[in-house]
DNA sequence: CATGAATGAGCTTTCATTCAT
DNA sequence: GATGAATGAAAGCTCATTCAT
């Protein structure tokens, strides 16, 4: 029993220690991105992310140089280094493009969508004008490479004849605007519809989904989605 | 003599300051508007608001109690009732539905998308946690008639045949969502675009109400719009 | 009585509001160069400054834009706004160069070396490498005027016949250096010394000058040098 | 066998640290020189000392207690006692006072102002207020033992019938001014000067000591001060 | 002994709010 | 009523110092 108590000290003890270097920005990252979320860039003390972390002040500015540095790289982790994969995934699809198109949109939603990530595109939006520099990295890392993304996907059903020809500047905004709403919006005004109101997601989806593709017009002969 | 001297400059002096008097809270909150919807609740000072308004701090001060009640002032006093007209346009409307759609969106654009009432959206979004009971009223004064409006247009496109038959409530944030993402992403995401990037609303608009109606997909036999 | 006493307190009130935008900046700068003086630039803290000039910390930053501006007016007060009388007296002298050039040596203790203000001198050296924007106006502003005006009092005398043909850009230090020691040194290593050992600057003055004007070598006979 | 491999290692651990150990305080007050002259004791970081010394902030403060006691261990340090062999050399001294001065002056700028030691006499005069006992065993140690060495040059040349007869306390200070000017302002203030204005030490010395020695004044007509 | 992660007091600067005039 | 000088609580960031490893 002793030795066990010892030993569990013991481990407690190194782990505090130990983790540090490895595990501590990992933390404060977590904790960044839940109050830059929940109050935004401006509003969030740096103090408040150390403590939520588990550590001092002083400690957060040992492992990012301000707190322009820590947002954007909280906008790294979740967002940013994400794109490769995503990419890699469109290129090893192998069905039609409008199961393309839906299944991508899905997969957003269960990546970013759902998580606490989404509430950065809506801090971005606040944020934009007053932190030009912020601004631009998000354009940069995320914005482009997002509608370079979505770009792809919208060309290759085109090339293979199976989407209609568009203006691809503004058709990246037809699969664009409903992600964008769903993060920002929602959230914010949605949190007070009365509970029978509130969206279930999929179903938002596949109704956004189902509209992008067929329209909301009647045809009279079967779809092939 | 002296009495006629001293009533005269009270009168001048009177008259000037109960002018001004009415005019002032009207002022300051048409300051106010600007420049939240420019910057953001924290970053707008409310030094620069009364300047703007061509008076001093602590008048400010004097008709809002604080800057909170500021934007609580500016919040209520913008969000105008013009939904009873526009649905009584809707009423009035004999096209067809996909006409009215159309219209619909574009007229949106001329009378909100495109005015500083658009910013509103985006300073509710941003500031809907920190003010519950103006979020409340928003919700209640534009996004539910706004949602009933659309969910109108919807339904009397599938009553006449002329939509497919969709659930209302996922409906409506198909046409919500490219308006929402036009007045509250595009201005704060979109500045740090290109030149050659930026977008025309009409085209934007247009290509986003033929998704609608069309769907990305290709049919092989011609529309009726 | 009453009535006396009453026209006090208004009179006391009526100042500490009246002399508001006048006094401050000046008492703030008093402060400020005595605490600089005292403790160097990076030590003296704003906060200091606002207690020792009777304010708080935030009325500082209203008359200053910062902790270098501050430090820019002092030196502009004390230093630099005087050289264009300066010149202008030296325009005016008639005597001989080595009474002028005593004469202005003397000026030169009366109205900076002896006051608050000559610690300046040492206080730029300390920190002109921590602060190179105060380095460069203190070039600008102080030094550079400087040289120049030494530079004319010597070559009135060479073109009136009465001074040695010399080279300017090392004569200007001849004169300088001991005015520079004296600033410098003195306060900051001479504290220490036994009383009886205590520099009388005019005997100081007079030393320096007599050694610049005639050399410490007899002149009754030739010099070996 | 195990043994052996134990105290082989225990062996080569102690040996290295044992070496480094004597050289750490070394290395440490090396490193603090150059840099609490380059920057000034305040604006000189312990880290960085420490990491110019090659080891670990935590090893500075094992060997000094704190940084203030690092300056205090710098300065005692690095205070040389080279007086003695000085004042040999001046009995030694054969050729004319006014060449001796020259001499002595030219033997200083090359032993002394020219190299890092110069910088201490900046770095003494900046904080003597804050370490009094420093100022005091600088005074003892530097100060007197220079001013010392300075008078008897000069009582030389009186005795020799070779200089003016002067009072000494202050003809001191017409040798020390030039040097000590040279040896704080210009390092501090010169270096924001034009390329073509920066002083040559020779001919600034020369020009001093041609000064000192002739005067200003042109000795083949009477003078007039 | 040596390390370097962690700390937190302290500094400059901002700005909503007050209140004497 | 209107003014704007004055306030002081924060907030971001630094760095001497500590201490578990």
């Amino acid at each position: 029993m002793i030795s066990k108590l010892l030993s569990d000290t013991c481990a407690t003890v190194r782990t505090k220690h130990a983790r540090r270097k490895e595990a501590r920005p990992g933390e404060l990252l977590a904790a960044a991105l839940e109050l830059f979320v929940e109050k935004g860039f401006a509003a969030t003390k740096a103090e408040e992310v150390a403590r939520r972390a588990g550590v001092s002040k002083g400690t957060l500015f040992l492992y990012f140089a301000s707190k322009e540095e820590l947002f954007k790289a909280v906008v790294r982790e979740n967002i940013a280094e994400r794109f490769p994969q995503w990419n890699a995934e469109l290129e090893a699809y192998s069905g039609s493009s409008a199961e393309l198109l839906r299944y991508s949109m899905q997969q957003w939603w269960a990546r970013v969508g759902s998580t606490k990530a989404a509430g950065l595109a809506k801090l971005m939006m606040s944020e934009a004008s007053n932190f030009p520099d912020l601004a631009a990295f998000y354009q940069r890392e995320v914005i482009q490479p997002g509608h370079e993304l979505i770009r792809r996907i919208l060309q290759r059903g085109v090339d293979k004849g199976e989407f209609r020809g568009i203006d691809m500047q503004y058709g990246v905004y037809i699969v664009l605007a409903p992600m964008i709403f769903m993060m920002t919006w929602q959230p914010a005004m949605g949190a007070s519809l009365s509970p029978n109101d509130t969206l279930d997601p999929q179903k938002y989806l596949d109704a956004q989904v189902d509209a992008l593709l067929l329209g909301l017009c009647r045809t009279d002969r079967p779809h092939t989605t």
